[in-house]
DNA sequence: TAAAACTTGTTGACACGTCAATGATGACCA
DNA sequence: TGGTCATCATTGACGTGTCAACAAGTTTTA
C-alpha cells in the first residue's frame, strides 16, 4: 500500500494481462453460448444445475443461496424472474415459515435437459481439447492456490472484509 | 450437441469447477479491493488506467473502448456516470465532428493514483505471491491456449455468432 | 417466559451490462 | 455531385448484481 509497492515487471504484467482477459472474457463467452444455444442464461442454468441435484427437483432458496454461495437478495431477484418464465415454483416451507420451497418445473425441467450438452461441449472444447492433462492439472493448481490466497486474506467473501 | 456428448468426469469436473468459481469470485475480489481501498470501481479504474497511459490523459471514446474491447454503448454509459462524478471531462473532437475526446480531470487523475498501489499489491498478493515462478507460467500457458480456443470458435467477440 | 439476537426472504435504490434503434457525420465510388 | 454505406456516440428497455432496510419467524438466554 506503501511507497515501496513491489510493482509488476514486464513477464508478470504478460500473466496478469493474460489471466484477466480470461476471467473476462470466459464468463461472457460461456453467457453467450447458453443464451444461444438455449432459453437459459448463466445464473438461471446455475439454479436448475443445482435443483437438478437435489432430491425431487426442490431445495430451501437458503440452500440454493449457500450451494452457489450467492446473497440471498441475488437469489431473490432471479428466482422472481424465473417464476414469471415458468421455469421454477415457489411453495411455503411447511417446517419454517420464513422459508421457501423451490422447485423445477417441466419446463425448467426440459430447459436444463436441452442446454446441458450444449453447455458441456463448450467448457470440453474450450478447457479441455487445448490443454493437455498436465496442462490441466497445473490449471487446477494455479486456481486453487490463488483462491486460497484470496480466502486468506478473506477477500472470497462478498460483505465485510476488514 | 448430440447425445455423443462427452461428459466430464470427476476430476474434470474438479479441474473446471476450480476454474469456475476462480473466474466467479476473483473478479468480485477485485473489485471489493477497489471500492474499499479507493473511490474506483473495477470498470473506472480501467478506463482512468487507459487513459493514464496515453498522451495528455485524453483519448478518443473510439480507441478507449477498443483499448479495452468494449462496446461503445458500454463504455458510454459509463463515462456518463463518471463525468457526472467529475472523473473524466468530455470534448469535442476538432477532427471528427462525431467524436469527443475523454480526459482526465485532476480528481480522476488523483483518484487513480491513489488506488494503483493497493490494486497492484491485491494482484502481488494474490496471483504471484501463490504461486512459484513456474506455476505462473503454466497459468499463462494455460489462459492463453483456452483464450485462443475461444477465439478459434469464434465466441470471444460479443455480436453475432452466427 | 420475555427480551434480545439471529435467520430468512423481500424490496427499493442504484450501478452496471447487453441489445436494438437512432441520429449525425464521414468515406467511398459511380 | 449525389447516393450508399460505414463509423461514432447516445439512448432506452431491460436483465442482472450489490447494498441497506425491512418484516416476520425462530432461537437463545437471562
Amino acid at each position: 500500500m506503501n511507497s515501496d509497492t513491489r510493482w509488476l515487471n514486464e513477464h508478470e504484467q504478460e500473466i496478469w494481462r493474460g489471466l484477466r482477459e480470461l476471467i473476462w472474457g470466459f464468463e461472457s463467452a460461456l453467457d453467450r453460448q447458453l443464451i444461444r444455444d438455449s432459453e437459459l442464461s448463466g445464473v438461471e442454468y446455475s439454479v436448475l444445475a443445482a435443483l437438478s441435484e437435489a432430491e425431487g427437483g426442490t431445495m430451501r432458496a437458503r440452500d440454493i443461496a449457500h450451494t452457489l454461495d450467492w446473497e440471498r437478495s441475488r437469489l431473490s431477484h432471479l428466482l422472481k424472474r424465473m417464476a414469471a418464465r415458468g421455469l421454477v415454483d415457489r411453495n411455503e416451507c411447511p417446517d419454517d415459515a420464513r422459508g421457501f420451497n423451490i422447485s423445477m418445473t417441466a419446463a425448467g425441467q426440459a430447459a436444463i435437459e436441452q442446454a446441458a450438452p450444449g453447455h458441456v461441449s463448450f467448457v470440453r472444447e474450450n478447457v479441455f481439447d487445448p490443454l493437455t492433462p498436465a496442462e490441466q492439472d497445473a490449471l487446477l493448481a494455479a486456481t486453487t492456490k490463488i483462491q486460497h490466497a484470496l480466502r486468506e486474506a478473506g477477500w472470497w467473501e462478498r460483505g465485510k472484509v476488514d
